[in-house]
DNA sequence: TACATTTGTTACTAACTAGTAACAAACCTT
DNA sequence: AAGGTTTGTTACTAGTTAGTAACAAATGTA
């Protein structure tokens, strides 16, 4: 800036400054929201950085999008490995782990959520990773639900899902003390056990 | 356009036009990403003729919204009007209609939801309407859990309400055959009936 | 017909947007 | 030290945005 001598960044640390900015301001104020010059000046890095590291805008949403992928499955696998070999509790962990962090007052949603809302064009190309994110959940759902010992696994699953979506949407419009997402982790249990019941 | 004759429409003929319009764009495309401009060409008006009844886009997003709660609550009056009486019936219509709708190729989800993720920022005026929208939805709820005789209405009704928001976020991220969707009447039934019984 | 009001049209401002070209400075390798 | 590569800086393009000023044409009213 003021100063006359230039600090140089390497490459792959730059990528690192400029997609943790990216992610602080896409999380806080939404993606169409935020320009490319306010994540530059977020970063504290140049402008030309980030074009030599991202083609574009889009390339920079995609690399944003396949982080938040990776940390998701991230939280997935800690909360399950809380409770070794005992699905019923992994899942139970896992929901409220998801209610913990909605309840927190910066949280700001999930993003793929916010991406499908923000980006309604199906075709465009960050949509395709927020589907293979979904289908890779409902996967992961419907074998926790097989592996309780549910009576209608694919039912429970589809439930489970609708729960965590509706967790996620809550957290938006009724803000993050929402009331049902403190009762998350009662109402999945209960949901459980209702399930393997009927067996 | 081309003709040398002017065409001039009325104030209240002007505001309904306009506003259908913005409808249409605003829930294909979302708010950020129409400009008043395009709301002007599509409603084949003057710009000015926008300006002179809505003082801001802000303004004629405030009185979109406006309209999607007016229509909300008619289309809740009409699920309920199928069954007179029972509250048990009625609720599951509500959620066979909703259901129904988010099931159709053009459905884009909850209005309400969508702006909450345009407008992070809570203090944005728009977001006023859609706090006292959720709460009015949520006394519906335990009013309808309450009539039922639920033994626990508040909890009936907080899981209510995460389907519900649940299916708005699922026809958005896993599209509008998400099979959860489809799922979702039979849900709310088992989940109403497992709720009377425990009484 | 005369006048006030409403509406349509054009043209504009000022700010912001994504993305790029050109050059200067630092670094690395030899 | 020499030359190539990477990075920083400045300045720019071309397009879009919300919002407005000024005037022309149509309408209503007297």
């Amino acid at each position: 800036m003021t100063t006359g001598k230039r600090t140089r960044i390497p490459r792959e640390q730059a990528q690192e400054i400029i997609l943790n900015a990216a992610e602080e301001l896409f999380d806080q104020e939404g993606i169409h929201a935020v320009s490319v010059d306010a994540v530059v000046e977020r970063a504290g890095i140049n402008k030309m950085s980030v074009y030599r590291q991202f083609s574009s805008k889009t390339d920079l949403i995609l690399a944003y999008i396949s982080r938040k992928q990776e940390a998701f499955w991230t939280e997935w696998n800690l909360s399950l490995s809380k409770h070794p070999d005992q699905p019923r509790e992994q899942l139970i962990q896992f929901f409220r782990d998801l209610a913990a962090k909605a309840s927190c007052t910066d949280y700001r949603g999930c993003c793929f959520l916010n991406v499908a809302v923000e980006f309604p064009d199906t075709a465009h190309p960050v949509r395709e990773l927020v589907t293979t994110h979904q289908r890779r959940i409902h996967d992961a759902l419907l074998e926790m639900a097989e592996a309780l010992g549910a009576a209608h696994p694919s039912e429970l699953a589809y439930t489970l899902r609708l729960l965590m979506e509706g967790t996620y949407a809550e957290s938006q419009t009724y803000g993050t003390d929402s009331g049902a997402i403190q009762m998350l982790p009662a109402i999945v249990e209960k949901l459980i056990d209702t399930s393997i019941a009927i067996r």
